[in-house]
DNA sequence: AATGTTTTGTGAAAAAAATCACAAAAAACA
DNA sequence: TGTTTTTTGTGATTTTTTTCACAAAACATT
């Protein structure tokens, strides 16, 4: 029940990072929405939400509003990934650099096919049978499933029961949360059928404005 | 203005495809909505802003309703797509075994690194010199954005001017939408991070409620 | 110190989305 | 054929989300 606003917030913190690169110290709840694509007065709100307050005609500090967000979103201590499934999605994850500067750690790949293995890499690549003993020693809380759709439900299966809190999945197939774990669907199918839509639905409808 | 609508139907699609394998001929509301994790009163109420309208007490008969769905959503003809970036993100969509099935056909990689060209593939990786032209000469539009952030703004002027009409940003940078192109923008990291923000927030009020 | 300007913070209003609830239709069955 | 049961289709209601609008605060300027 907060979901949208928590999303933004995410947002919010990655243009911070992007305007402090760029020198802003100080900045107003224009340039947060400019740098979003929101509305001034949205990020105001959404801020209000959490009590994060700025100073009047002088905006907000870089440095404050990041540090606040981040403690928000609980970027505070380090969050332990692993993934499963070392087939391409799974090894671009393992590479994608973004995730290691936000605080987010893979610490392993599993898979089930043993020509895959490679215990001695930076992040290894173990058997998915390792799975819940690793969880467990390494703390891990969240999961990203990169397997076929036929085994993603087995696969979630044996994360929760093996402690993981939330799960990324890229399965194209539905996952649903329960009360203890967060489940996040991202169909990559589906996201590009949406596009191919609108972009039929506006060439339609450019036609008929003629 | 019917964003929300649109998501669900891509949803149900997919879904009555599931169904229909699994030997179903009728479904009703309620199956779909199971399906989709969604409700029912909800799955009837999509389908009425387009009319589609199945049989009271008869429910929806599969293959009607999954041939009015797709034509809402413009899937009769087949649509071409380019990615632009041959990282591992890139090479991963590349082989992502999805797209196909759903009409949707990569036609071509880009990129601007020599080492990586190959012309002789299924998929040639080209260079990004050439893309204006593989977009005229193929009727590309919808392309996908793979490349590092500080290129992804430069790419997608790139594509727009070659007359690709959506795109589908996985660069961790927000590409902002005009009236003649649709872009979404998928950012992982963000992805992950709303994950573990909810995380936190239910384990925490996990130990409020002790 | 007084005045003017800018920007926040937030209730109130509006818009959008989801849910409810129930009449109407259609099949099943007696 | 009439009665019962099930499920749709949709207006009405509720909930959620966004936008508006303006007083209050803080700084600048004279």
């Amino acid at each position: 029940m907060f979901e949208r606003t928590i999303i933004r917030m995410c947002r919010y913190k990655n243009a911070l990072y992007r305007l402090k690169k760029l020198g802003f110290v100080r900045v107003f709840s224009d340039n947060i929405a400019e740098a979003v694509g929101g509305t001034p007065s949205q990020v105001r709100k959404d801020f209000s939400m959490f009590a994060i307050s700025g100073n009047r005609r002088g905006g907000y500090k870089v440095d404050e509003l990041l540090e606040k967000i981040s403690s928000i979103l609980g970027k505070d201590q380090v969050c332990n990934v692993v993934v499963v499934g070392a087939g391409n999605i799974g090894l671009a994850l393992m590479h994608y650099p973004g995730f290691e500067k936000g605080n987010m750690v893979i610490k392993a790949v599993f898979d089930i096919d043993p020509e895959k293995f490679s215990k001695e890499m930076d992040i290894p690549i173990l058997p998915l049978s390792e799975l819940a003993d690793f969880v467990k020693k390494e703390k891990v809380r969240v999961g990203i499933i990169s397997v076929p759709d036929i085994a993603a439900q087995h696969v979630s299966d044996l994360m929760i029961s093996a402690g993981v809190k939330g799960i990324l999945n890229f399965a194209p197939i539905l996952l649903r949360s329960n009360d203890d774990t967060v489940i996040k669907n991202v169909n990559l199918e589906l996201e590009l059928e949406n596009i191919i839509y609108f972009v039929n639905a506006r060439e339609k409808s450019a036609v008929e404005r003629l």
